[in-house]
DNA sequence: GTACGTGCAAAGGTTTTGCATTACA
DNA sequence: TGTAATGCAAAACCTTTGCACGTAC
């Protein structure tokens, strides 16, 4: 993980990238983007990809979610929320609601708890 | 995924892969399977570890994790349980608790929720 | 005996890296 | 101008697969 957390240089490359992120709630992989954005770019690399995610995630503009076993997906929307996924057909959708758990001390191994993140499980309408 | 799900063929291998997952809650990946169990089985290969935790998988014997973004890992204890992960050292302790969330018909954009799978992210005693 | 598991090696998919070139600030 | 990003190719990882051989049942 790139630690740099000062001034992103911005160049249209990135600036692609972040177009295609901003408001998106697809939860694209880091190929989803490289296809996106390609097309304006053809000379795009998944190395100016990754690269790009690195200094958004060090910078907290991004996350790196692990909601798909098979590779990372990534959400520019960095408000804490939580996600549904279909376990038939794998959409995701964001639940923007604060559930406040409190764990009890007993069961924390004397771990600081700072965060949550849920996945619920379901099916979507047209996989019901 | 492999869909059977009649008998297993009890192998010696899949033993030893069974006896070093029975029990263990350090939510092992594939490499840390292979690694425990071919001490014992010098010819033990990644193929069957695979294999066996498909058959594992397929028979609910055994879950599959996304809580680390690098590698699957895998847990025996297929009771719903929730997971506490150290944000700095990565470890895992599990939170065996049934937290009752019930999320606005509002929000499930109609999908039909079926489960639920909480990630606390904290710091560990070592890490604090 | 036969269906299924094993083990090796090769391949597939995702992510990372080295390095020369380019470009933002 | 100097530092950092780009782009290409190769490599590193994790996981899956093909196939010949072996073994549990």
């Amino acid at each position: 993980m790139n630690e740099k957390t000062g001034k992103l240089k911005m160049t249209p490359q990135r600036i692609a990238i972040m177009d295609y992120l901003d408001g998106n709630t697809s939860h694209p992989s880091a190929d989803d983007i490289f296809k996106a954005v390609s097309g304006r770019f053809p000379t795009m690399s998944f190395a100016t990809v990754y690269n790009t995610l690195d200094a958004l995630k060090s910078r907290g503009r991004v996350l790196e979610l692990t909601i798909d076993p098979e590779r990372k997906r990534y959400d520019p929307n960095t408000v804490s929320h939580h996600h549904l996924i279909c376990v038939t057909c794998k959409k995701v959708v964001d639940i923007h609601k604060d559930y406040d758990i409190q764990v009890e001390k007993a069961l924390t191994s004397d771990f600081e708890i700072i965060g949550k993140h849920i996945e619920f499980y379901g099916l979507c309408p047209v996989c019901q």
